[in-house]
DNA sequence: TGACGTCAAGATCCG
DNA sequence: CGGATCTTGACGTCA
């Protein structure tokens, strides 16, 4: 079983996508935007890498501009070198990438134009992975489109316009129920008579179930069929409902209990899992390192000491359970460790906490820091203790100090990414 | 015509 | 002027 998370890594320095408005599209600003987003994307696999996350959904934005005219760039020549170079690393390292055009790609829409384009989008991301020389396994994957009052129509338009796509297209392309117009045994009846492989999304399929009242894993298996072996393994969509959002909306983070529980249902575990969450790569090693095979108590001991001063600013009482739970070497209690810290992401962060946590980080800088350093930070803390001051900024200049004085063990902590 | 979803760019406001 | 916060953009469907 593989997890992974999609788009964007948080938390990891030099990761972010750059883009820019459509009117300030001249060659220049996008080569230098693409240069930033490949560099960006290398940075994310290697992070990938280092972190045994073997699955990884490629952001649509990583060429801005990629299927619209505005864009002259022969981008796949003028970057051939990189793109190669992280293909290169992707395939060697084990890992399976894969893209998702968004909802505004719609292969079956009753206008031309917008077919065309959905056309050129598809064009574009499968360039993307052949330029990346990556194999059939690396999906595309779409939902089927819109309705317009007549499913049937739509459908075998859906079809039609599949048959209009390049070979290189149709051996990544793969189709995913969605949360409104299509259900996973309306993709299903699609997926079977067309030869194309079918995503399962848990969430989706909640907010729109199919008429056939089934559990989940049935649905999995049904799906199982779809993907031949020239496909690679059967790959799902896993996400949760954010409780204070509408239905179909994902949460901030996975819920492991609610994650595994779901694990236990599955009949096979030869299945590739994308979550779908706003904290990303964050629960992707939490689900990771609460399924692996390799339960070493070094890996939860790295996890803690990037969650420990998130954690310390919201409960202390968690804080010291958890220091106690990571006590025995022999141990490997990653369940119990990530419901802690769930626990206590549930909770406030208290003025004193937050104070607290701060002064503990100034500690890391106490030797080297400057007078002016110093008095600086003191008077935000104490801005921020009349309520003057917001905990952002707080944190937003212990961040510039981290970086300063390269206090490598800060970098990665997780209390600059929460707040 | 606006909501939907997503994120960063761009615009504007504030001290 | 720099930093924080609000609004817009880019896409297509549907109520």
């Amino acid at each position: 079983m593989r997890i992974g998370y999609a788009c964007l890594t948080v938390g990891v320095p030099n990761t972010e996508m750059k883009t820019c408005l459509i009117k300030n599209a001249s060659d220049q600003k996008l080569t230098e935007l693409i240069k930033h987003n490949l560099n960006s994307l290398e940075n994310m696999i290697d992070y990938n890498i280092d972190n045994r996350v073997e699955l990884f959904r490629i952001s649509s934005s990583l060429i801005p501009f990629g299927s619209n005219p505005v864009n002259r760039i022969i981008w796949w020549e003028v970057f051939e070198k990189q793109l190669k170079k992280i293909g290169k690393k992707i395939a060697k390292s084990g890992m399976r990438v894969s893209m998702h055009p968004g909802q505004y790609t719609v292969l079956n829409a009753v206008d031309e134009n917008i077919v065309t384009n959905a056309i050129a989008d598809l064009d574009y991301h499968a360039r993307i992975m052949d330029s990346l020389g990556l194999s059939p396994e690396n999906k595309i994957i779409i939902h089927i489109g819109g309705v317009y009052n007549d499913k049937k129509q739509a459908v075998k338009r859906f079809s039609k316009n599949y048959e209009r796509l390049d070979e290189t297209i149709k051996k990544r392309l793969v189709i995913e129920n969605d949360d409104k117009s299509y259900t996973i045994s309306d993709v299903l009846d699609i997926g079977k008579v067309m030869d194309i492989p079918v995503v399962f999304d848990n969430l989706h399929h909640k907010v729109n179930p199919s008429d056939e009242n089934q559990p989940d894993c049935y649905w999995i298996d049904a799906c199982k069929t779809t993907w031949k072996s020239r496909d690679g393994q059967q790959k799902i969509h896993y996400s949760q409902q954010n409780q204070e959002k509408k239905a179909g909306s994902h949460s901030k983070t996975i819920g492991i209990t609610e994650f595994l529980a779901f694990c236990q249902e599955l009949n096979s575990s030869d299945l590739d899992i994308m979550l779908e969450v706003k904290d990303k790569n964050l629960s992707a090693i939490k689900c990771i390192n609460c399924t692996t095979a390799k339960k070493e108590i070094k890996r939860l001991e790295h996890e803690w000491s990037k969650y420990k001063y998130a954690v310390l600013e919201r409960s202390p009482l968690d804080y010291l359970e958890i220091r106690k739970l990571l006590n025995n070497k022999d141990r490997y209690p990653s369940i119990e460790f990530y419901n802690l810290v769930e626990s206590s992401f549930a909770k406030e962060t208290t003025i004193g906490n937050s104070i607290n946590v701060a002064q503990h980080i100034w500690g890391y800088f106490r030797t080297m820091a400057l007078p002016s350093e110093k008095k600086y930070f003191l008077k935000l803390l104490d801005q921020y203790e009349k309520g003057e001051a917001s905990i952002k900024k707080v944190k937003k200049n212990l961040w510039k100090m981290t970086v300063k004085y390269e206090q490598t063990y800060l970098l990665d902590s997780y209390y600059y990414v929460i707040i």
